[in-house]
DNA sequence: CCATACTTGACTATTGGGATCAACTTTCTA
DNA sequence: TAGAAAGTTGATCCCAATAGTCAAGTATGG
């Protein structure tokens, strides 16, 4: 499990998102990327696999945007990462199938579901609410 | 951390290695590369490596080949990795300083942590060990 | 002396990630 | 009812890293 910038520029932005749930007009992308110093093409790219994933919904027109589709104790990161691209896809030779062989990738297996794990419980809504905290105290001093 | 055929192909060769280690004569890296299927070129670019960490020996000439130069007992998964390249650099972007990023950050070197975890706890030895059976299973079936 | 085997350095090729662009459609607002 | 503001789409490009290759050389056993 890599963690790509695309997964990365997917999470800040569903945290944006999250954390700007209560207000009326939905968030441009402009906003987002200059927020989080997102290259604004790139993001987009971004915001068309989250909004086919049905997390988030797009409002078309001027005063348009992005508003989140989804409760966000309902996603976690494994989901935005395997949604945005990160294939687990644990090396992949033509090694002959041996006794070694399926050891070996026991412990790759193993190795990669541990991280997987990791993220399976970490969730959009805990980190958004986190690094608000953070937010206010930047604010205060 | 994303596990590479380069690591997969050292893994496999030191398993080799390690359970060969009593023979008199070292193994040659033809050898190696038939019982497990790994091009013979690319293999001795990752030997070494493997040398020049000091974790196999290399014998020239006629009869020459390579042998196990540390007790498997004191190798790793997780050193052979990070050895043969596999680095763990995860995720550079520029995004902006946030308190976000620096969250998102913190939980992807947490999952980074614990596929980590799992390689250090696994030593050449026991893999080498239960490969060591397996190959018994399938004799004796 | 020659076959076997390791040594070294350079080299190629393919893939995937990161990023960009242009042309288009929709919608608000003045 | 324009035109500005935004999202939509598909194509395209560049680069670095990975996988894999090659050839010329050196050492050693028989």
């Amino acid at each position: 499990m890599t963690i790509s910038a695309r997964v990365h520029y997917a999470t800040l932005a569903l945290i944006e998102l999250a954390q700007r749930q209560s207000e009326k007009s939905p968030v441009a992308v402009r906003e987002i990327c200059q927020r989080h110093g997102i290259p604004a093409p790139f993001l987009v790219q971004i915001l068309r696999t989250l909004r086919s994933a049905g997390w988030v919904q797009s409002i078309r027109g001027a005063q348009g945007g992005y508003r989140l589709a989804i409760a966000p104790t309902e996603l976690n990161l494994l989901e935005i990462a395997e949604a945005v691209g990160c294939s687990d896809s644990n090396c992949q030779t033509d090694a002959t199938d041996t006794p070694a062989n399926r050891m070996v990738h026991e412990v790759w297996d193993a190795a990669s579901e541990a991280s997987r794990a990791v993220l399976a419980r970490t969730t959009l809504a805990e980190i958004a609410a986190r690094s608000a905290q953070g937010d206010e105290v930047m604010f205060y001093i």
